[in-house]
RNA sequence: AGGGGAGUCGCCAAGUGGUAAGGCAUCGGAUUUUGAUUCCGACAUUCGUAGGUUCGAUCCCUACCUCCCCUGCCA
């Protein structure tokens, strides 16, 4: 299969699934849906349940079919749920480049209909008052090897149900003091179907309705109707939910209402270095070991953006990844090779020393001395070009010369020979010290006969990059590297066999400032404007603390792949 | 213990009776004024284990092993 614009597709088991359901006529069209509960912020985890359905969508349609995907919110649990994550959620969806069909769906908007389909059931007798309490109510459940025992209140009589689920909804009990429950079977092996609550008492307020409501749905029951109502076609979620097919598919087949979605479950994604779980990243912004959610480090959509990952390289990571049933737990390298591969053809060049060592140009003549104009990129003349100039102090990065080189060393050292990036080659002369031995200087000199042309009779390798001191402007540069020294900070054991605290295994060395020396051109660029830092790697002008003109801030997005590193 | 799900290259992941796609990573080599990019080439006699059916099995059957999820009035 292969859109319109001829990009392969890549096809996974939903994706067949669906074929099928296509190719048999049960349906024409695909609904897909992202149902985020707004307790908090997304993660890549959501990345690419959000790359899965809206992706759905769009290859649907690129063939032709009337496809749509909703962004709806299951805001079935006020306590824990605010305006500020469901905002920063329609953010994101839009940031990673998807539209949702219609306006933006939340599950209470539905909860008047599925009030009355609760009535239908209690009419029905297959839904019960009762009036247990958590603890009663976990002791009548049963476990995995003993089946539950019916609550005394399964056997109320169906008016007496709708009397006291009318006066629950009329505010006239206590929160917690009752339940409506199903009436499925208490000793399915299956806990699910161990009749459910689907309704509590809970004034709580709500973001959405207030306080117009006092007893609040849950969500097996509320996400199956909320699919069928909107129509969706496939219910796509993560496998843990899989035991919970049964009561969804239980809750559509016993209430009036002509739309059965099919629930398909998918395993979740793990990032090695990284956290997948709501609750553990609240938890490091609430104890403050992050800036807050969208801390560059961060493996939050708003995270990952600050720290200049781009859509597409988040679209490209979901896509590598695929979508299986099986357990999988990528590299963090994948997700960074997939952001270096997008920014590599869209990132315009500059050169930046981030640790400068100052090197005087002995025979630098004013005048004479020629600079060039160099190409914003090497494969792209579109991006245009602008004047490199060059003076007799430059700046270039510490790691660039050695005194005593290893092996296989095609940088600067004394007495040795490299090319300036766009420039000259040079001749290190001599090195000048300070009192702790420290590299403070260089004194070179350079070829004039090598600018624009290779110099004759020899060979120099080696280029580095580099900055003329007075033309160029001072930057705060954020350095940002794996949150956690462990490649599973929740999963280690200690030697009892617990869990360890994942904060113990934050990387101390994860965030550093220095001040660089870039090239003017990047003076005017606009908060989140994407540089490679020639030779050193990609960089995005800080979305909140860059001031073009004044104050710049770039943060490190991910390094160049570097096979002499190693 | 009961229920559900999964085990194919270092990491993902197709294939599901006809003799193991692809991507990432890795390793060679070419080009290169980014040790980047790009380009070429290499990379599972084998599909959790053991039996069985078959001319033929990753795919079907049987048994076993390992891992993950489930006992919220969270989602």
């Amino acid at each position: 299969m292969s859109n319109d614009n001829n990009t392969p597709v890549v096809s996974n088991f939903i994706r067949s699934a669906i074929d099928a359901d296509l190719a048999s006529g049960k349906h024409q069209r695909t609904v897909t849906r992202f149902p985020p509960e707004p307790n908090g912020y997304l993660h890549v985890g959501h990345a690419k349940s959000i790359c899965l359905n809206f992706g759905i969508k769009e290859d649907y349609k690129a063939r032709g079919l009337a496809s749509e995907c909703n962004l709806r919110f299951d805001d079935t649990n006020p306590e824990k749920e605010s305006e500020e994550y469901a905002l920063s959620i329609q953010e994101d969806v839009h940031w990673l480049g998807y539209e949702w069909d219609g306006q933006v769906r939340w599950a209470s908007d539905y909860f008047e209909q599925l009030y009355q389909y609760a009535e239908e059931l209690i009419g029905k007798g297959l839904a019960y008052v009762c009036e247990l309490n958590g603890e009663q109510m976990r002791e009548y459940r049963g476990d995995f090897g003993t089946p539950g025992k019916n609550s005394p209140f399964r056997e109320r009589s169906v008016e007496e149900n709708l009397a006291l689920f009318r006066a629950m909804r009329a505010g006239e009990f206590a929160d917690g003091s009752k339940t409506l429950r199903l009436k499925i079977d208490m000793a399915s092996p299956n806990l699910n179907m161990r009749d459910p609550v689907i309704y509590r008492i809970r004034r709580a307020h709500h973001i959405r309705t207030g306080d117009a409501w006092c007893i609040y749905p849950m969500y097996d029951y509320t996400h199956c109707i909320s699919d069928a109502l909107e129509g969706i076609t496939h219910s796509l979620c993560t496998l843990e939910f899989a035991d919970h097919r049964p009561l969804y598919d239980w809750v559509l087949d016993h209430i009036s209402i002509d739309c059965h979605p099919q629930q398909i479950e998918f395993s979740r994604l793990e990032l090695l270095y990284a956290l997948t779980s709501k609750r553990k990243l609240n938890q490091l912004v609430s104890e403050g070991k992050v800036s807050g959610w969208d801390d560059p480090r961060m493996p939050t959509v708003s995270g990952m953006r600050r720290r200049g990952y781009s859509p597409a390289g988040i679209r490209l990571f979901a896509e590598r990844c695929g979508i299986s049933k099986s357990e999988n737990v990528i590299d963090y390298a994948v997700l960074e090779g997939a952001v270096r591969e997008t920014l590599e053809a869209e990132a315009p060049r500059v050169m930046a020393v981030l640790d400068p060592i100052k090197v005087t140009l002995s025979n630098f003549e004013p005048g004479v001395s020629g600079s060039r104009s160099a190409p914003f990129h090497p494969h792209h003349p579109e991006f245009g070009e602008r004047e490199v100039p060059l003076a007799a102090t430059l700046y270039i990065d510490r790691d660039d010369f050695a005194e005593v080189p290893p092996p296989g060393w095609q940088r600067l050292t004394l007495g040795g020979e490299v090319r300036l990036r766009y420039s000259y080659v040079i001749k290190c002369d001599e090195v000048i010290k300070d009192a702790d031995g420290r590299v403070v200087e260089l004194i070179c000199s350079l070829d004039p006969a090598t600018l624009g042309q290779n110099p004759v009779g020899r060979k120099v390798k080696g280029v580095i990059h580099w900055v003329s001191a007075e033309h160029s402007v001072a930057a705060e540069v954020r350095l940002y590297d794996r949150l956690f020294t462990v490649e599973r900070p929740d999963a280690v054991r200690g030697e009892d066999g617990q869990y360890l605290d994942f904060v113990q295994f934050l990387n101390p060395e994860s965030f550093k400032t220095v001040t660089a020396h870039v090239e003017a051109a990047v003076q005017g660029a606009a908060p989140e404007t994407r540089y490679q830092f020639e030779r050193l790697g990609y960089f995005v002008t800080d979305r909140r603390d860059h001031v073009p003109g004044s104050k710049l801030v770039f943060n490190r997005t991910v390094g160049l792949k570097d096979s002499w590193a190693k």
